[in-house]
DNA sequence: CCTTGATGCAACCAATTGGTTGCTATACGA
DNA sequence: TCGTATAGCAACCAATTGGTTGCATCAAGG
């Protein structure tokens, strides 16, 4: 389901595990390099340079739509071009940094708070061990 | 197969897939939002906070060290805890970005290129619409 | 010594995935 | 109108994946 580029992500998270999945995959992040090189292209003109048929580049490219890295744009002769999207991407860029930030933040006050299981008190009054 | 941590990694990209196809999995992130929120754990500990068996949390676990996403220490009874590493996230995540620029990049030549085929002289004699 | 709890390994299973072939429909050009 | 080329759909297939059960092993504690 391609929700209009235009409107707020519904939720960052899932549209980074899909960023996640799609850029998983060799192929898929080959047809991106090819778009991102060429310009737009058809299944037809992905498969030509792919070594794998139109049908499994057209699975690849409804992947990659239902992320939005792609989206599909229709030509002249009901040819359908897909044109490569960037936004996603850094988005889920975005939401791998803020978790790398929030792991080092957690990870940390751990350490803090193990280091110091009893912190001693101020006054000289710890009455047990 | 795990590299020492020390060692510089032999390729960003790849890190970069094993981070991609870890983090795709719903279970895997579970695995490390609990490493992240009580620190390391062992794959029995993960199990009890988890719908599913020791077993598969196991696997996931070896998935999730190759990616160096997680480094195995052994305990002193024979335990084996997981601490988090968040080093190749960054890297993923420097990854993407440097992705995300690049793909901008190409795509603006390339609609510069194609907005200009014939570039409009400086005079203003622009001789139709 | 025997029980208990934890690890590791292997086999197995079902669902998903990446890919193929085959078919239909549609748009253009000769 | 016929031929060519492209897009879309469905069925099928093999490999991978996420998960399970079962078993052997090892470390402590009674």
């Amino acid at each position: 389901m391609h929700w209009p580029a235009t409107l707020p992500p519904p939720d960052i998270e899932a549209i980074a595990e899909q960023v996640f999945q799609a850029l998983a995959d060799p192929t898929r992040r080959a047809i991106l390099a090819r778009l991102a090189a060429q310009g737009p292209a058809t299944a037809t003109d992905l498969a030509d340079c792919l070594p794998i048929t139109r049908q499994a580049i057209a699975k690849h490219l409804v992947l990659l739509a239902d992320a939005g890295l792609v989206t599909p744009e229709l030509g002249e002769r009901r040819r359908v071009r897909y044109r490569l999207h960037s936004a996603p991407m850094q988005l889920a860029q975005q939401f791998l940094a803020a978790l790398a930030h929030d792991w080092d933040d957690r990870l940390q006050a751990l350490s803090d708070h193990l280091d110091r299981p009893a912190p001693v008190p101020r006054h000289n009054n710890q009455h047990s061990n």
